[in-house]
DNA sequence: CACACTTACGATATTCGTAAGGATT
DNA sequence: AATCCTTACGAATATCGTAAGTGTG
């Protein structure tokens, strides 16, 4: 006895377990009659015991057709409650997204895209790792991670990047600095004699001033070396320095006393994109997670041409 | 999204869930790997979304392949499992048989194949109904019992009769009474006067013993009237009479201090079948029942020929 | 170029509906 | 006569295997 039922199979001996009657229970399952028949004939072939005791006058159950309503009941169950839980990943009633980001992404590109996506799928479960740029790589590979959201690294081909934005420099200053009220653009070369805060070397945010110094000759040498982004906001609102941040770093911690200026020549900018697995298709909900990034760091660092 | 998969879809998609290789899927199902790269094409246009990422050198669960597969894995189970308990209903390793039994069918024939059916399928759950014969035959038309062992009976045209056998008549005498020792069979004339015990009115016992006397032109108006027949037989053993009873009913209660002899002239038999719903088959375990049922009787009362 | 999945296509099998048949009330 | 299930049969559909195609390492 090999059982091969189909679904439909299922709602046919369902039909007709419950009306008892085989012109009912074609009228239910958009059937014929005698299509029904052929069915049920087939399906007790399958069992290898008759399922229904019918004369032309009268259909029930047999013993064993009883035994398997019950099975059937559970099967079909369970076979709906499998439709709606795909459904439920499909059209974002389920589901999770785990996103790792770049710390000055982490910080604003990445909530505000969050808060929208929360607020128009509340059953997806969020997950976020504010991690540098090389961890969010390994996070990526490892699948521990949908997509993340860092700069380009030309180290990890394996992996599928995507551009977003780029977000051009800024210097942060002390408001009472001589160089926070000049009109226009800073250039970098007359940032580099200042005593700068910046982070450790693993982060883009120091490679990318070490690579706008060396371009005119000049070597990066920080006179502090800090960790976050707020404390670099800090000490430099405190007049312990300047600070050379991309934009979206700039705008992790805002300060009244911290004065803002572009710095051009070269005119840097740090490109940053989603980080995916290669030959691996985004859940749904990962897609819309992305949509929603998109929106916001477009919002956040407008293209330099606009 | 309709999904109308049938048990061997969810094998494939199975197979090819644990082996990520379309080929080896393939050799696992027995098919051809190009059925089964349609097979999944077809799948995922039923479900609306791909199920596998893969490449020419890859292929790997999506999100939506991932919660389908729990899905599927416990569809699976419970498909096994449902057949496993038809399976066991028609190899009777479960199941239930009732039947309902004339009290001297219910403490000879009955017990006897019980006995013989416990020892041979233990997991089939057994329940006895001891009646008499008008209610038996209602349990039957009720379907509260599979079937009943009790004597023909003409009002119940509705339900399905089959002789199994009949039994002759006998008389139980103290073995002090002077035709106790007598050598042949008594005629039913000779026991006419006699002071019988009996049974009330509805039961086969007294509606036989008034018919044969009956025939002889002679009413039959026991001395005693009493329910049981163990109390008859203890009756007869003390000398309070004689009972007139079919073979069974007289093996019930047997006693060193009662004589049975053959009653003839007429020779009345008693036939006893089975009586079973019309249009109903038996369960695969009523009917072994019905087998040990008919063997125990042909050997408590062999035929009148032998 | 060897391996792996997809597409194309013809053969086979299955499923379905219409029509006719048989049984029961 | 009406109702109900089964059987017969032709048509539409689905499924499968072989063979060719495409892409990747």
């Amino acid at each position: 006895m090999l059982i091969d039922w189909s679904v439909r199979d299922l709602d046919v001996f369902l039909a007709l377990a419950d009306t008892l009657n085989f012109r009912r229970a074609a009228e239910r399952c958009h059937l014929s009659q005698p299509a029904v028949s052929g069915v049920v004939t087939r399906l007790e072939r399958s069992v290898g015991s008759r399922l229904f005791d019918r004369s032309t006058r009268a259909v029930q159950l047999t013993a064993v057709g009883q035994v398997l309503l019950d099975q059937v009941r559970l099967l079909r169950r369970q076979a709906d409650a499998s439709a709606q839980a795909v459904r439920d990943v499909v059209e974002l009633r389920a589901g999770r997204v785990r996103v790792a980001a770049l710390p000055s992404l982490a910080a604003t590109v990445v909530p505000r895209a969050f808060a929208r996506f929360a607020a128009l799928h509340p059953a997806v479960r969020l997950e976020m790792a504010d991690t540098l740029s090389g961890p969010a790589f390994d996070l990526v590979r490892a699948g521990q991670v949908d997509l993340a959201l860092t700069a380009a690294n030309p180290d990890y081909a394996d992996l599928h990047y995507t551009p977003l934005v780029s977000d051009g420099f800024v210097l942060l200053l002390p408001a009472s600095h001589p160089l926070a009220a000049a009109a226009g653009p800073l250039r970098w070369a007359d940032a580099a004699d200042l005593d700068h805060i910046s982070m450790p070397r693993p982060t883009s945010v120091r490679q990318y001033a070490e690579a706008a110094l060396l371009q005119g000759g000049r070597r990066f040498e920080p006179r502090f070396e800090v960790e976050h982004l707020a404390t670099i906001t800090a000490m430099v609102a405190a007049g312990l320095g300047v600070a050379a941040l991309p934009e979206l770093a700039a705008l992790v911690a805002p300060s009244a006393q911290v004065v803002q200026r572009r710095l051009t020549a070269p005119d840097l900018r740090r490109p940053i994109g989603l980080v995916t697995r290669q030959g691996q298709a985004l859940s749904p909900a990962a897609l819309a997670m992305v949509a929603l990034l998109d929106d916001e760091a477009q919002r956040l660092v407008p293209p330099p041409g606009g």
